[in-house]
RNA sequence: GUGGGUGUAGCUUAAUGGCUAAAGCGCUUCCCUGUGGAGGAAGAGACUGCCGGUUCGAGCCCGGUCAUCCACCCCA
């Protein structure tokens, strides 16, 4: 026997109940986003390699990007992320839009890496910006969108977070502390890895950095510091906004979210699952360079953020808040009561179309009754009509209930009004 | 890229180195010539991932390989 061809590794089938959980998240988080005012974009998913070496980060486009020559010889790249992409496009179109610019996208993302839980090689991202505006108000705003987005899906402040942070404010105050400029993202790196070593670890990671001791003390007093806000403008203005908005129970201050990507100039934020063994769910931040950066003339600030499908379904199971979707889209299944009666079921099935019912019709002529049924349970289907010689001679149908097991016999011209009905 | 776990029927799993590899779910047929879920009966379905080694004998032990899962790195 020939060997059965296997899915890539890290690639995934999206059979119907698949489906259902992806058309939910898609269609909650496209009403969260037009409820903001959000438009929808898209962009292609291949890009020249040179897009992200502008500054993915490195890991990300020269371990990850699945990349290849086509056939002129340009090296290109599936996309691993979106924002790149965005800001290309808001260049190029710099002079056609109307800023600011609020676009949301949800679409698929490719990395060649190991995959694992919440993890593969080709994922859906939504990502959501607001570009133009240089305000903690528009940070703000994005802000509310994620934590709206854990309201629709039924999240609490008890479930998840969003831990806030600003580079340039901490950037400010590592200075102050007599940190040369040119050790700062050494030190993001470092900071990045708080939570996960030890705190006799992280020090000593300090040290080889070159701070002295005193400075690490008064580090780790800015890092601790869950009010350390305060002491920023900007900042400040993210969290009144937050708290207008009802949101504060959501979001916490946290001097150690620093985020990996280089792109990120100031604000940046995290979602997290309290109690949980997960990392950032997701994350986003203030990127102010991004277009010059992929080589327009104009430097257009933006902020954004951007959840995968796949971290956020296994969020959602570790809550209990997986739903509880069925795949089934059809209304009625017409059965077919033996072959000579087929034409019979099939004009119906046409009619009960025609009213704007979606109905199927079975497509097997010689399957028993009990086997047509049987498929309507399993589908879901929630009512079957069977139509054999003493329905056609009274012209009833009979209408079958398949939750209640109950049926009766109607007048063929009312069955598609009792459907509808319930 | 690094480290670890696991590969047995469509799925979930069982089987001290020893008989024809077992069960549940699912599937097919029948009980039921006009009716699904429950019940009963019968049946199909596995070269135990692959290659080699040890042994009288391997699903089980050893080596390799591939696949997969988990963790690290990085990230959604």
């Amino acid at each position: 026997m020939k060997k059965q061809i296997q899915i890539l590794k890290g690639f995934r089938d999206f059979l119907p109940g698949d489906m259902a959980f992806q058309n939910w998240f898609y269609q909650n988080l496209k009403k969260v986003s037009e409820s903001f005012g959000f438009q929808e974009y898209e962009g292609p998913t291949i890009e020249p390699l040179e897009l992200y070496a502008a500054k993915s980060g490195e890991e990300l486009v020269k371990k990850q990007a699945f990349t290849f020559e086509d056939k002129s010889g340009n090296v290109v790249a599936l996309r691993p992320e979106m924002t790149p992409s965005l800001a290309r496009i808001v260049a190029q179109n710099e002079n056609n839009l109307n800023f600011p610019v609020k676009w949301f996208t949800y679409g698929r993302r490719f990395r060649y890496e190991a995959p694992q839980k919440g993890r593969g090689r080709e994922f859906f991202q939504w990502d959501i910006d607001i570009l133009g505006p240089d305000s903690p108000e528009a940070d703000a705003e994005i802000i509310a969108i994620a934590a709206s987005f854990y309201q629709k899906l039924g999240l609490t402040p008890d479930e998840v977070k969003i831990k806030i942070n600003d580079r340039k404010f901490l950037a400010q105050q590592v200075s102050e502390l007599g940190i040369p400029e040119d050790k700062f993202k050494e030190l993001l790196g470092i900071i990045d890895k708080k939570d996960k070593v030890s705190e006799g670890d992280f020090k000593e990671m300090l040290k080889e950095a070159g701070l002295a001791v005193k400075q690490i003390e008064s580090l780790l007093v800015i890092l601790l510091d869950k009010n350390g806000y305060q002491k920023s403008d900007w900042l400040q203005s993210i969290f009144s906004y937050l708290d207008k908005a009802g949101l504060s129970p959501f979001v916490e201050y946290d001097a150690s979210i620093v985020r990996g990507l280089e792109y990120y100039t100031r604000t940046v934020f995290e979602g997290w699952v309290v109690g949980g063994s997960f990392r950032a769910i997701w994350g986003g931040g203030r990127y102010d360079n991004l277009t010059s950066d992929v080589g327009s003339k104009v430097k257009i600030p933006g902020v954004g953020f951007a959840m995968g499908d796949m971290v956020m379904e296994e969020v959602l199971k570790f809550l209990n808040k997986y739903p509880v979707i069925s795949p089934n889209n059809s209304d009625v299944l017409v059965t077919v009561f033996s072959p000579d009666l087929f034409n019979d079921s099939l004009t119906l099935s046409l009619r009960l179309r025609l009213s704007g019912l979606n109905t199927e019709l079975y497509p097997d002529p010689q399957a028993k009754l009990d086997k047509q049924l049987k498929y309507a349970d399993k589908k879901q289907i929630p009512y079957a009509i069977i139509l054999g010689p003493e329905e056609l001679k009274s012209d009833t149908v009979t209408l079958k209930n398949m939750s209640t097991q109950s049926q009766k016999k109607v007048f063929t011209n009312s069955v598609a009004g009792l459907i509808k009905a319930q």
